[in-house]
RNA sequence: GCGGAUGUGGCGUAAUUGGUAGCCGCGCCAGACUUAGGAUCUGGUGCCGAAAGGCGUGGGGGUUCGAGUCCCUUCAUCCGCACCA
């Protein structure tokens, strides 16, 4: 082998390491940028090949950005709280810091072989008490902080506190829980208790009774982002729906912002779109609808007040609070059957049966405000009560939930929009609603003749004239839940006392994690801190069992990378105000509704607090795509343990097996290694095709259990880092997903191979020339390097590699040894494969490192041609090329091509009808 | 159902502003070197055709001198959300 890249790598890892090339400090002499990789779980399987792929773009990323002059921040840590290390415990009793370490240790071993550019000085972990001290930290802030509506900005309680001295709650405007108003006399005369109860409803981390997924599998509660189709994403457990007492988040203070914010920052277009769906506003009218016979009122959130007219009937919720004071003595069996049956279905059942129409009525009667007319109240599962107030007015004819319940029970159906240019038909015979928000208002009253928009806005202003509703605008997103039945995570600074908590003094933190005897509930169902002896206060005050969930730590991890020893403060000033925020995030968009929208809140609170100095945590964000696994076949005959070709296997009844790409080359299959590889295949016979066992194969995703998992290490074995680097890239376009194909490899390696041989001569030995380089060499390099400069700045890493590979296959074809041209050639490398960069600058005869090195400039004068080969193209068919002058005039171009010779053989005689010249570009001759 | 993305050779892909479709690499074919090859080097390789030529960017239609790129329509695949009033 020419190329010793196994020593090679080794050495200069070992060089940067020792001279701490990647450290990086405050400087204000230089630009600062940001670039950042998300948070890895320390899982306990290891890295393959498709988690690197992020880091190797943000590493190319951020060393073109060093190259060219900044001061690049570029920090690694590791998310180390987590179910897995939990589960782990749970079954063999090994502490979870011991398993997170040692999964810690393999994950840098396999890092560090890559030959990342982290800053590991600045390494964080969640699950350190001394980081997650600045978790508990703004934990504590949360708890003394509102949301002031007013301000649009959090706000100390103590501010909160002085307004209910002066003059009560009544003309507060915050985001808060449901709240009785009271004025100042009232809340001095309140005690202790009661105030405290009144200030939960305004914290931005309260405690609340709330219906959560929770998990008897796992014992705890999971977030919406954490449970896919009824089971838990973790482990794949059912999720049931349970009220419990949890601390909460008010995340939904920041909905507007959290929406607002999207359009100041650039990430993708689909990943933006999933978090405004996530936040899910939508504009409309809350409204009141009487009930006959009693004072309460029905509260509805319509987004379509213009069809008022329309409401035919009501629906609740089956868990509204009215439904047990209006059903009527002859309709409460039915009613209280239909509750139960809704509260024992699980979610998993209720999902399943989404198109199934079901519901009881009532027996009692509202009174539609606007048609005055007695319509029936119905309770059905299709109403949520956890969005809007629970309960809708039902306009079947133009909403298709209400119209497939309406056609259900047989109630009535009254069209009030009709589609622009048709004219109104009988309900009776229609198929579907008409759900479109185009139309015009009919059978309506008032607004009879009204576009939708308008009538939308007649509506609106009627009802607040009337006292009877209001413009409201509503949200899908929920307050969340931070409150986990588990050991491994962040234990609340918070303690009891009459039942109500209070937070712990900012000098008594971090408070530890307290030794348990085992990790799991204790008999009563607590969590198992309540396990920890003396859990309490040095006053004897009971400490909160509950631990926060994985989302906490990593909420504010970049922030802490800024500055991670500071132990009097979350960071210092100094260094938020020179780091400011992320300007390049690379991450998975699986994180899009949990991690991306904790971060952006957490940020804009401590925004608020004063203490960061941008609204927005990271300002670019690409989410690269999935590495798929490509899996191998072979395709056992049935029945037997004969194994047949895929080019024949159409002639058999055969069963795909899985096979381990390991023992396939380019799908051919080592029948030997085969039989070695499991007891049953020892006496396998194969039906061959020209010799070979071609096996067949398929993109699916990388799993052990399909036999197509690639290890970043056996490959960096065989080929090296540089080549896995490049390869990674070459695959494609960072932001697509796309299978893994070790086949095209080889030709990477081949490139960093001739690469090296660039710089040796036949004999391996170093063969620089110091011979100044002929225009054409020159021409060559300087076309690489706006090539690649431009594809790295618009993040195409891919076409960079294959500029570099056509660079050097035409510096071999040049037989170019010299150093004018190399020297800069190995500064653009070193971006991509920075080892065998290393190694050819100091051959180069350098002592420093090629890190350091400032990124060679290209001149425009090398790009420029002086003539130019014309396609000429007859009707848009390209026909020959003609070379002209890069200068010539375009009249003087038309002139040329109609005398050249080939021109007449096209236009066969006929005349020609135009000539068009783009300058450089075409020739193109209507005939 | 709603929203988003993607469809180009046998495969991964390229074409940055509407201007030569298929760069680069894999694979494949042929040749050279070689004891051997899953090594290296050279040449070829979109499809049909002996060639001339024709066809060709999921399908259909349109705008244009000119469309992978713009517009309409349709199909397929993937991802996200999903009774959100």
């Amino acid at each position: 082998m020419d190329y010793k890249f196994n020593e090679v790598e080794k050495k200069w890892q070992q060089y940067w390491r020792d001279q701490q090339v990647y450290k990086v400090d405050i400087d204000h002499s230089k630009p600062k940028y940001y670039v950042l990789d998300m948070f890895p779980y320390p899982s306990g399987a290891g890295l393959h090949v498709g988690h690197p792929l992020g880091y190797i773009a943000s590493d190319i990323y951020s060393r073109y950005k060093r190259l060219r002059g900044f001061n690049v921040i570029h920090p690694m840590g590791y998310d180390a709280f987590g179910l897995p290390a939990e589960q782990y415990a749970i079954q063999t009793g090994t502490h979870p810091a011991i398993t997170t370490d040692n999964n810690i240790a393999r994950y840098r071993e396999q890092l560090d072989k890559i030959g990342f550019s982290f800053d590991w000085s600045r390494e964080v972990r969640t699950s350190d008490p001394k980081y997650y001290k600045w978790t508990q930290w703004t934990f504590i802030q949360l708890f003394h902080h509102w949301y002031n509506k007013d301000a649009n900005k959090a706000e100390p309680i103590s501010s909160l506190i002085e307004t209910f001295e002066r003059e009560g709650n009544t003309k507060i405007n915050a985001a808060c829980g449901n709240v009785d108003y009271f004025t100042a006399d009232e809340w001095k005369h309140m005690d202790e208790r009661r105030r405290q109860e009144m200030l939960m409803q305004y914290r931005l981390a309260y405690l609340d009774d709330t219906m959560v997924n929770w998990c008897p599998a796992l014992g705890t509660v999971l977030a919406n982002d954490e449970v896919s189709e009824g089971l838990s994403v973790r482990g794949g457990h059912p999720v049931e729906r349970k009220s419990m007492k949890q601390w909460l988040l008010r995340i939904t203070a920041y909905s507007d912002r959290l929406l607002e914010g999207l359009n100041t920052i650039d990430w993708s277009e689909s990943l933006k779109e999933i978090q405004r769906n996530w936040i899910g506003k939508s504009t409309g009218g809350a409204m009141h609808f009487g009930l006959e016979g009693r004072n309460e009122t029905i509260e509805v959130f319509t987004t379509r007040p213009d069809t008022i007219f329309g409401a035919t009937f009501m629906v609740l919720a089956p868990e509204h609070e009215l439904v047990e004071k209006i059903t009527t003595p002859e309709q409460k069996a039915e009613v209280e059957a239909y509750v139960q049956r809704t509260k024992n279905r699980s979610e998993r059942e209720r999902m399943a049966e989404v198109k199934k129409v079901s519901g009881a009525f009532t027996g009692a009667y509202a009174i539609n405000p606007f048609t005055e007319q007695k319509i029936p109240v119905w309770i059905a599962d299709y109403v949520l009560m956890g969005y809007g107030t629970g309960a809708i007015m039902a306009v079947p004819a133009h909403d298709s939930r209400d119209f497939a319940f309406a056609r259900h029970f047989g109630l009535p159906v009254v069209q009030v929009i009709s589609k622009p240019g048709e004219a109104p038909s009988d309900p009776a015979s229609w198929d579907e609603s008409y759900d479109s928000k185009e139309g015009i208002a009919i059978n309506s009253g008032f607004i009879n003749g009204l576009e939708v928009k308008d009538a939308i806005e007649a509506v609106v202003a009627e009802a607040e004239r009337r006292g009877i509703g209001r413009k409201q605008i509503n949200y899908r997103l929920r307050d969340a839940i931070f409150s986990r039945q588990r050991y491994w995570g962040e234990p609340f600074p918070v303690y009891y006392k009459d039942g109500m908590p209070y937070t712990l003094p900012e000098d008594q933190l971090p408070l530890g994690l307290p030794p348990v005897d085992a990790y799991l509930p204790t008999e009563t169902g607590e969590p198992p801190l309540a396990r920890a002896k003396n859990w309490k206060t040095s006053e004897g005050y009971p400490l909160e069992t509950n631990t926060m969930p994985g989302f906490a730590g990593s909420s504010g991890y970049y922030l802490r990378y800024m500055d991670p020893h500071n132990d009097e403060r979350y960071f210092s000033e100094e260094a938020i105000k020179y780091w400011e925020n992320v300007d390049l995030y690379i991450g998975g968009a699986e994180h899009a509704t949990g991690h991306l929208i904790y971060a952006r809140f957490w940020n804009m609170f401590l925004y608020d607090l004063g203490m960061t100095v941008h609204s927005e945590p990271f300002k670019k964000l690409i989410n690269q795509g999935m590495i798929q696994g490509r899996s191998n076949f072979v395709y056992r005959i049935a029945g037997t343990n004969t194994y047949v070709s895929a080019g024949l296997k159409n002639q058999y009844e055969v069963q795909p097996l899985h096979v381990d790409v390991n023992l396939v080359h380019n799908d051919q299959l080592d029948t030997e290694a085969f039989r070695r590889w499991q007891p049953q295949f020892a006496d396998a016979e194969f039906i061959l095709e020209n010799g070979k066992y071609i096996c067949g194969w398929e993109v699916e995703k990388m799993s052990k259990s399909k036999y197509n998992v690639q290890n970043p290490d056996d490959l960096i074995e065989k080929y090296g880092a540089d080549t896995l680097r490049m390869y990674e890239m070459f695959l494609g376009p960072l932001e697509q997903s796309k299978p893994w194909d070790t086949q095209g490899i080889e030709g990477v390696f081949r490139f960093i191979r001739k690469l090296w041989r660039l710089f040796h001569d036949e004999n391996n030995k170093p063969d620089i020339s110091e011979t100044p380089a002929t225009e054409a060499e020159l021409r060559v390099l300087h076309r690489t390097i706006k090539k690649v400069e431009d594809d790295i700045e618009r993040f195409s890493f891919n076409t960079a590699v294959s500029a570099f590979m056509i660079c050097v296959n035409e510096l071999n074809e040049l037989h170019c040894r010299k150093r004018e041209i190399l020297q800069p050639l190995t500064i653009l490398v070193s971006a991509y494969a920075p080892h065998i960069a290393e190694e050819l600058w100091h051959l180069l005869g350098h002592t420093d490192s090629v890190v350091q090195q400032q990124w060679p400039k290209y001149k425009e004068e090398y790009l420029s041609e002086n003539s130019f080969s014309y396609p000429v193209s007859f009707n848009g068919k390209t026909r020959f090329k003609l070379t002209l002058p890069v200068d010539m005039p375009a009249r003087d171009v038309e002139k040329a091509v109609l005398e050249a010779p080939e021109t007449a053989k096209y236009t066969d005689g006929k005349p020609v009808r135009k000539v068009i010249v783009v300058p450089n570009r075409i020739i193109n001759i209507v005939i």
